[in-house]
DNA sequence: AGAAAAGGTTAAGTTTAGGTTAATTGATTA
DNA sequence: TAATCAATTAACCTAAACTTAACCTTTTCT
């Protein structure tokens, strides 16, 4: 398993590459487009990671030239929240999944996982927690080993909170990663999915810290 | 949590302190060099996030000043993409992080939290005196393995004095950390909360030093 | 000693975050 | 084109959290 990990924010780009290879995988990394491309002619990988926003050479072209040598491979695209257009356009060109910065290692690395699952059948993509087990890849619940059917939202909303597990996520944090809009507008609606949602799971499964956020285990 | 952010741009400027502030920091603004400085000498911040190019007093000057006082301060600087050699400059003067103009909301609000993580927060995210453990992610307390409810403003208090354990924290301060408003408006409120959360502690875990403040251990 | 200042407590009243329900709109598919 | 399920809207409820204000205690200073 080795990575491209291609990204100019020096700290960024070394947490990544700290955080993956504890996991065992093999990493290289790349400052900027050029760089990139080089390493990718030059070695094999399994999966690239890849910001979009880049010197010399930007990221969307970076993509392009993989694409024209390799269909396959697997590429997860870093961007900046605000930069849709990119998303939209990264997918044309290619790319297999998609995560907005700012993001937490755990949500990067369950993705990772997903993708290279998804191509190599490796990689456990499940999250356990008392009963309760989420299979990341298939987008599916269990509670004691009976599937529990939930909408996206309400997906959304679980699989976030358990990769953060442990920690209090801001009712805002949480909204605007699931819908991709302001969270004002929808939190009424946020509300109501939660409450819905807390009726599959087991009790107080879902907690809240009042004045802080929700929070998993 | 208190920021400074030195901006002379006031669009800027409002944007930054509104962003802020809704992640629940607490934020003061400058418009100048001049008045940076003296917010920070009558005030006592987290972090400071400094735009370079200012009026009367130049940005790199306002970071001397700082750093005469106070080597740990975290500070974050701002700069537009073209003053290459200020990044360097900039962190010869022990600036901690620095972003380039324009930037988008959600790489400063990273940068910003990273930075607090390492600066201020300890290494792991709990922290334990005595019998009592504070879960700083999931913002939740214990006294020896049972967990006690604390409301916002209550755990606020706790948290702070922990993680300045063994220094008498004035009151003022204290209160600037937690409330937004004025000490004097609410000094009353927080008599109380006070009251309320020492009740929830072991006797004497919060003690009082006549004249100087409040202090943990 | 007695007044002032700093700290601490109590019992109200008010405000808000969080939670629920039911009706409405929008998609999807049998 | 019904019928079903997901998502939203809006109204409502409640238990906390928060504030206010009055009063009490201890220290310290003249």
């Amino acid at each position: 398993m080795r990575l491209l990990i291609v990204e100019d924010e020096k700290p960024l780009q070394t947490a990544l590459a700290k955080g993956f290879h504890k996991l065992e995988y093999t990493v290289d990394t790349a400052s900027d487009g050029e760089e990139a491309v080089e390493l990718f002619f030059s070695n094999t990988y399994t999966l690239v990671v890849l910001d979009l926003n880049l010197p010399k050479l930007d990221g969307m072209e970076v993509l392009r030239e993989i694409r024209m040598d390799n269909k396959d491979l697997p590429v997860l695209i870093l961007s900046a929240r605000s930069e849709v257009e990119d998303k939209i356009a990264g997918f044309d060109e290619g790319a297999n999944d998609y995560l907005a910065k700012p993001f937490h290692f755990g949500e990067l690395e369950a993705r990772v996982r997903a993708l290279l699952r998804r191509n190599f059948k490796t990689a456990d993509t499940v999250i356990e927690i008392g009963e309760v087990r989420i299979d990341t890849a298939a987008k599916r619940l269990f509670v004691s080993a009976r599937e529990i059917s939930l909408s996206k939202k309400e997906y959304g909303i679980v699989e976030y909170l358990c990769l953060r597990r442990g920690e209090a996520v801001r009712p805002t944090e949480l909204i605007e990663h699931i819908w991709e809009s302001e969270a004002d507008d929808v939190f009424n609606s946020f509300k109501v999915h939660l409450s819905k949602l807390r009726k599959k799971l087991p009790d107080t499964f879902i907690r809240n810290a009042r004045g802080h956020g929700y929070y998993v285990e």
